[in-house]
DNA sequence: ACTTTTAATGTAATATCGTAACAGTTTAAC
DNA sequence: GTTAAACTGTTACGATATTACATTAAAAGT
């Protein structure tokens, strides 16, 4: 059986290159795809890609004061649609929060794994999970367009240090 | 294989029996527990076992004028909260809105499947996926808690009417 | 190059969702 | 009947998200 690819945040990982690698895919993406990577863009997925944890709109926003000038609501909500779309970005449901894809590009469904004790999340990719929700979703008659999965409870390192 | 448990509210469904059967569930879940079933509390759970469609807390607080008199949020929210831990009712993340239970008092773990088209939501309880979820994530090495499974897409009398 | 069209931004206002705090009342337990 | 616990009423506020519309910048067509 292959490896089951979880991405979960460890203590001591390199996250300036994090960042920097998922700056590079989305100015790749937008290429590509011929979408414009603007400053409030980049600046966004900046502040999300350089937290683990989750981060509300309005904390995004607080970090956007650039010019000292504090932006408008509609301008972070506007970036994190955009960075949503591509699949750069993803919003936590239960918590009102955004985070980073630890999986660009890899035509992924994704799992959260929500660790509250340290609120780092992490990402399954568990195909098996997909799959398993589509094909019993199906057999329920059901057609499925978009699946939210949110698992909450203890990251590794947190149950191992107690 | 045994039939997966699903329910979805069919369009014919009897209503009023379903009300009815959810208020007694909760009279008697009370009963058991030594908790109170005040006016709030029934109203609520009426309200909310009166539509298969997830309500929001606003909307339920419009229809709880019986005295004429608009009441507080909190009013509402303090009735969700009880009936969500009483496992009555439950929160769609997705949504910010709330549903009624409908697999009363048997240990479900719940999957929500949510009709874009009519808004009606079921419930499958798919100990296949519950528990496919659990053993991936703790082959990622996380310890579950919880589990948030929404899945959106399109319902079985919505695909057949076009 | 310049016009047209489309996309993004700036700005203000407001809608929607949810909670804190605290005084008062009812119910259950002793 | 007194005490303790749970529930209610009320006010205020905090947090999250969207609408609407005027302006500016970029891309596409000629």
């Amino acid at each position: 059986m292959e490896a089951l690819p979880v991405r979960f945040p460890s203590r001591k990982h390199n996250h300036s290159s994090c960042v920097n690698k998922l700056l590079g895919d989305a100015e790749e993406e937008c290429r590509r795809q011929k979408l414009r990577f603007t400053e409030h863009r980049r600046k966004v997925l900046e502040i999300i890609a350089s937290s683990h944890k989750p981060l509300g709109a309005y904390d995004i926003l607080e970090q956007m004061n650039f010019s000292g000038r504090r932006q408008a609501p509609v301008v972070a909500y506007r970036a994190l649609d955009f960075l949503i779309n591509l699949g750069l970005v993803h919003r936590l449901n239960s918590l009102n929060a955004f985070v980073a894809c630890m999986a660009v590009g890899e035509d992924h469904t994704a799992q959260f794994l929500i660790c509250r004790q340290c609120k780092n999340v992490g990402e399954l990719n568990s195909n098996r999970v997909s799959e398993r929700i589509e094909k019993d979703a199906v057999e329920a008659g059901f057609q499925v367009d978009q699946q939210l999965v949110e698992i909450i409870g203890i990251c590794y390192e947190c149950a191992e240090s107690g």
